[in-house]
DNA sequence: AAATCGTGCAAAAACGTTTTAGCTAAACGG
DNA sequence: CCGTTTAGCTAAAACGTTTTTGCACGATTT
């Protein structure tokens, strides 16, 4: 019922709380810490004050207890994992073992220093419009992942006011932890080793730039190997789904190929459908290799041969990265690619 | 080279540097804020201050700025999102959107809030030891999850001051948000309805909360409404090879069934590569039923049926019941219950 | 030469808490 | 009835920032 009236064009404190109560500041913070029999507040007292604080519906600031509470010993950093609504947060958890990692066995520095991961999504393309990103007072540093061309445009122009870390983007001024550009290579080795011929690349349309990247370097490696191109096969996202219908409608329009290398996961998982309902066999008549963003790819059917990085390592090195620039400002920019590996499994093997 | 000196026994702030520069304290704000220009430092006074804000290793404290510069109007609520270190956030996603939609719709009183969600990872069984949990300085309120039965057992003794919601866990005095417990037995009617007559459970062991639940009621279920008990299948732990391993091993001990029901979807992949080993065929021979944690359960071979909750929905009472706590304090604790959904799909059907 | 202006900085206030020190009045012991 | 204790509170300091105000001093204008 009483919903917080509140002051009016202000937010309710302790003083508000305190002032309605008709006591001082300090009682009020004693008693709303349940600390009235050390500080000897009287029962009539505690109950004026709860039910101020009851009735004015108020709601500690957290930056002021952590100010005042906090020990002059051990900074806590603010980190903010910033990525946009649709992906999902698979880096995340790797990221924060690796923080806990680096803090418990990183020496004499990183005692003093603990962490608070915040996870920030943003709407696709409105990166820009983050509360504290430009001004700083949010976080000590940023890990930005699963932006849009928009939102790199926003990055190149603006210059933010802490260390950042951009995973799987580079942008000039920026460190970032990419994949080894040679990943679309790697595939297209995989399938030409395993004898295919006719490969093609399934992807979604628009490219971001680490399929642009993957794309690009399959084509190319395939060209030069196989002294003909590969064919592209382009679905309008990246869904399942989406995946499906696009190799679906390749095989209608007659399309032939004996291998196809997929920019995700999930696009494999669309194409091993299509490719079984059309009456083909993975491997038989075609191999397929993914790319390991998936945990799980060893269980589809046939098991999934993948190329690609271990998560586990991408959370490590930009949380080295991350420590590295926080420990010492204005260094220069820093490009890690972590290698890439390749997962041979069933869906290229022949048998 | 110049790692952070420090002052000896003390974090560096602004006064340090200050000190060292030998200015006052407004300069150096002005300076590392790039106001120099308007606040008209002179640029001796400037490259003072940089230098000794390098030397030293400045970094800023993100409370006392949020404090300061924090505006009266707008109150910024932090979320924690707490969870083992095991488990993956694919909660979290939803909660973020689902917060973000309860504020941007939220009307009059919503519109004064801006929330921030930190992810608090904990190693299993040692929830207790988290920084915050019992003072309250770190977070407004938390939804916890993924929790071992040690974790709930600290849950029940401690008394956090702070808005709690529980995801799939049930303990006293707090509020909860779980799925409807008969997700056991509507999986166990959709095997016997599509006649199914040999029916068995997977599981890990230990059984969680939400697990235990799932089992007893299917075990339930299918007593009734067979008169005559489903077998269990008992896997070492939730994992893909633990599923694979532990239904070999029932076929290898002469076990018989036509209808499976695995407690979460990974289970079900393994599943079905012991199952498609073995020589049986699914839906042909055995029928299987997972939960729908996977989004992409629709693209397993065959698609698996599902009954379970829709996560996003589970996100949305989650932010529900957080934010109708946060409101107003001192509720008594709320049980939600999500309904679980069947989605039929080829696992089960016939032909 | 007096009044005005601009430059470069220091001092202080404020953000919302928690905690410590201290004060007043009542109760108590002799 | 006077000194001492105790209960119950208030006032003030402090946490680390940012911003506002103001002061001193030299340079420019009248």
């Amino acid at each position: 019922m009483a919903k917080s009236s509140g002051k009016i064009g202000g937010l309710v404190t302790v003083k508000n709380i305190a002032a309605h109560a008709g006591v001082s500041i300090g009682a009020v913070s004693s008693v709303l810490n349940n600390r009235q029999v050390e500080r000897r507040i009287s029962q009539a007292t505690v109950d004026k004050i709860r039910m101020a604080s009851a009735k004015l519906g108020y709601l500690p600031n957290i930056s002021a207890r952590r100010l005042r509470s906090g020990t002059s010993e051990k900074h806590n950093i603010v980190l903010a994992f910033i990525t946009s609504y649709e992906a999902p947060l698979s880096l995340a958890n790797h990221l924060i073992a690796a923080l806990r990692q680096s803090v418990n066995t990183g020496g004499r520095d990183l005692t003093r220093l603990s962490f608070s991961l915040m996870v920030e999504m943003f709407p696709a393309g409105q990166l820009s419009s983050m509360p504290g990103l430009l001004t700083g007072d949010h976080f000590n540093a940023a890990i930005i992942t699963n932006t849009t061309p928009e939102d790199d445009q926003f990055l190149n122009r603006a210059h933010l006011p802490f260390p950042v870390v951009l995973v799987n983007r580079a942008i000039p001024r920026y460190s970032c932890v990419v994949e080894d550009p040679g990943a679309g290579g790697l595939a297209g080795g995989v399938l030409i080793r395993g004898k295919r011929r006719s490969l093609a690349v399934l992807h979604g349309s628009p490219l971001t730039q680490t399929t642009q990247g993957r794309v690009d370097n399959f084509m190319n490696t395939v060209a030069r190997q196989l002294g003909r191109p590969a064919q592209e096969i382009v679905a309008k996202d990246l869904s399942e789904t989406a995946a499906y219908e696009a190799v679906i409608r390749f095989f209608d329009r007659g399309g032939e190929i004996d291998g196809l290398y997929t920019v995700t996961d999930g696009m494999a998982l669309g194409a091993y459908h299509a490719i079984k309902e059309k009456g083909l066999s993975i491997p038989g008549d075609i191999g397929v290799v993914g790319v390991g963003d998936y945990d799980i790819s060893a269980f589809f059917d046939p098991p999934l041969t993948v190329v690609g990085v271990e998560r586990s390592e991408m959370g490590k090195e930009t949380s080295r990265l991350l420590l590295r620039q926080l420990a010492q400002g204005g260094l220069p920019p820093l490009k890690v690619e972590i290698p890439v590996q390749s997962v041979l499994r069933a869906s290229t093997g022949r048998g």
